[in-house]
DNA sequence: GCCAACGTTGGC
DNA sequence: GCCAACGTTGGC
């Protein structure tokens, strides 16, 4: 059993939505994820197509701030190679790589933004791992009705 | 800036 | 393979 909903997070000073919105086709990769758990999520269960919340982690405000799908198969994380980068790994090498990323694609960018706080006043959604006491998991299952309860946050008026 | 929760490392 | 020490995450 697939999921086909996620969630990802970002720290808007290092890389947010607006970064991703000018960035080319609106794609990138994301790159520097050094957490196995997260790294098996994006390695072993994400397809193509699947679609992700995006979450500014660090900001103000807290919040899901649009939507994004996955671009790409997964693929090593170049960046685990790069001795320059400050995501190399030097246990990585090109035979055995520890890092995998995928391509996420801009679906959505939300007028308004649905917030943490929000988030955990809403009964519904009193299950996501996102509001979770002590989860840091910086990519995250979404159940279907989870996706779809925020996406009404997201566009009522 | 604080610090709780969590993940990883490395000595044994 | 245990576990203490350390580093990181990320809300507050």
């Amino acid at each position: 059993m697939s999921h086909r909903y996620w969630l990802m997070k970002s720290e808007p000073d290092a890389f947010g939505i607006d970064d991703l919105e000018v960035s080319k086709n609106q794609t990138t990769h994301w790159e520097g994820v050094r957490n196995y758990q997260a790294r098996n999520f994006m390695r072993d269960d994400m397809k193509p197509g699947d679609l992700i919340f995006f979450y500014h982690s660090n900001a103000n405000p807290l919040a899901i701030v649009g939507t994004m799908k996955v671009a790409s198969e997964p693929y090593p994380d170049p960046s685990q190679f790069d001795p320059n980068s400050k995501y190399f790994d030097e246990k990585a090498t090109e035979e055995n790589p520890r890092w995998y990323l995928v391509d996420v694609k801009l679906v959505e960018k939300f007028d308004k933004p649905v917030l943490r706080d929000d988030i955990k006043k809403e009964e519904s959604l009193s299950d996501m791992l996102l509001i979770k006491r002590g989860s840091r998991l910086s990519i995250q299952p979404v159940q279907e009705h989870e996706w779809n309860r925020v996406m009404e946050m997201a566009h009522s008026a």
